[in-house]
DNA sequence: TCAATAATGTGTGTATTTTACACATTAAAT
DNA sequence: ATTTAATGTGTAAAATACACACATTATTGA
């Protein structure tokens, strides 16, 4: 993802009034994607929203969104809004569930396709000017627009999931961490307190970063040595994944 | 579930036509549901499949799908599709994942959402006089109409995995079942061998069987106790699932 | 300059879980 | 009654997870 890629906030996306002449007055129903788009930012998790567009929910936040177009492929429909919405592409985007009830938009009958994405908020912090667009902290979202908030739960319950059994948190850094950062990530997501010595015991093991022979910079105290993932030795590893436990 | 339930085998199913006059002249997205139903027998894992309808998918098997109906949930109508063609409520479904590339369904634009389903063929078995409909071994499931193949391998390995985090595979069974019998199933899903004396292990350990004190019938050799799930402790019971694993 | 501070980096012992494998028990078949 | 082919039970080693102690390093500030 280069720099120069340039942020279309609201062009090209579908409003209100799209998305009501799509499926009034018709028996049809509409099929839009939702993006979760996650960031990590002070050692926080963080989520992309947008102020929503509709008089009924005006005041709250939504997911990013649009509809998809006839003529084109679901998946790029969803890297789409990200590219509008972030300015990035070539990053982590994943599907995570379809919600179709009849009544959950207010404009007709839409069904949304949910993705999750991980991207690195140094790379779009720059970009951020709009102010309908903001970062919140995981922990203070509440009370969405629509049935985001329901969305929202269901794709933070999934990545909770999904980075234990995937390496997807290196997206969300950059590509030189210190253990710390790695830890502190792992710690914001499942929200919760690991044991240092413990987790780091866990990363060596694997054998999956590389010792960039470098420190952090700009510490206050002991500086860290810094690591990158090994995506090429970990493509090559597959995972012994028996296990029955429940 | 009872065996008063009708099946409507063909019936009230949109056939080619419908899904063409759908989706045909128009610059819109049409959505269906795409069932994945399993089923055990013989000690094998079977999977639900029905002659396709369509010329240029004649003699391959497809899944067993519909359109969704406008004012119907999609929820909804992955039941209804299941209740049409197995005659059986009440039964495992969960849905799995969204298939929207352009191209992928001959008649036009059809964007569809796949469910999986776990249901007991025994229950099943009696009403299975419709030629059109056959429960297929998966080790021999190939070639399937339209992304059919690709949507069902997808099914399958999302089965594996749940099967080995959650107490679905009880669904697939009898009430009444022996630990032969479960570690049969979990080695027809997962297509490994286990062994019989940690399997045995396992389940005791996670203390979720009741022991109903008795035993099989008709076996050729030393007949096995007989043991059934219980679910009301595994609701009680919360998992600890943080553990890093890639 | 140098001790206090607050991190990083390393190690060790215990508990738990997984894995491999041996032997006794039971009911059917001959 | 003996053979057979299962089920049911146990045991020890290996691997993994967990709790915790101590040494090392760079910064801070008196």
């Amino acid at each position: 993802m280069s720099p120069k890629d340039k942020v279309m906030h609201t062009k090209n996306v579908k409003t209100l009034h799209a998305i009501q002449s799509e499926v009034e007055n018709t028996n049809r129903i509409a099929l839009s994607v939702d993006c979760v788009i996650f960031g990590f930012d002070e050692n926080k998790l963080k989520v992309l929203l947008i102020r929503s567009d509709l008089k009924k929910y005006s005041g709250k936040w939504s997911l990013l969104g649009d509809l998809v177009f006839p003529k084109e492929d679901l998946d790029a429909a969803a890297y789409r809004i990200l590219k509008q919405r972030t300015g990035l592409s070539d990053v982590y985007l994943e599907q995570v569930h379809t919600f179709g009830s009849v009544n959950r938009h207010p404009a007709g009958r839409v069904v949304t396709v949910t993705y999750c994405s991980l991207i690195n908020v140094q790379h779009h912090k720059i970009n951020i000017l709009d102010n309908e667009l903001h970062w919140h902290d995981i922990k203070t979202v509440n009370d969405l627009a629509f049935d985001h908030q329901q969305i929202f739960d269901n794709c933070l319950k999934q990545l909770q999931k999904r980075v234990q059994e995937h390496p997807l948190g290196f997206n969300l850094l950059p590509k030189k961490f210190s253990l710390r950062d790695l830890q502190n990530l792992y710690e914001a997501i499942l929200d919760i307190k690991m044991d240092r010595r413990n987790f780091r015991k866990k990363f060596f093991t694997m054998d999956l970063l590389i010792d960039l022979n470098e420190i952090e910079q700009d510490a206050s105290h002991r500086p860290g040595k810094l690591y990158a993932f090994n995506y090429e030795k970990y493509e090559k590893k597959q995972k012994k994944w028996v296990g029955i436990d429940f």
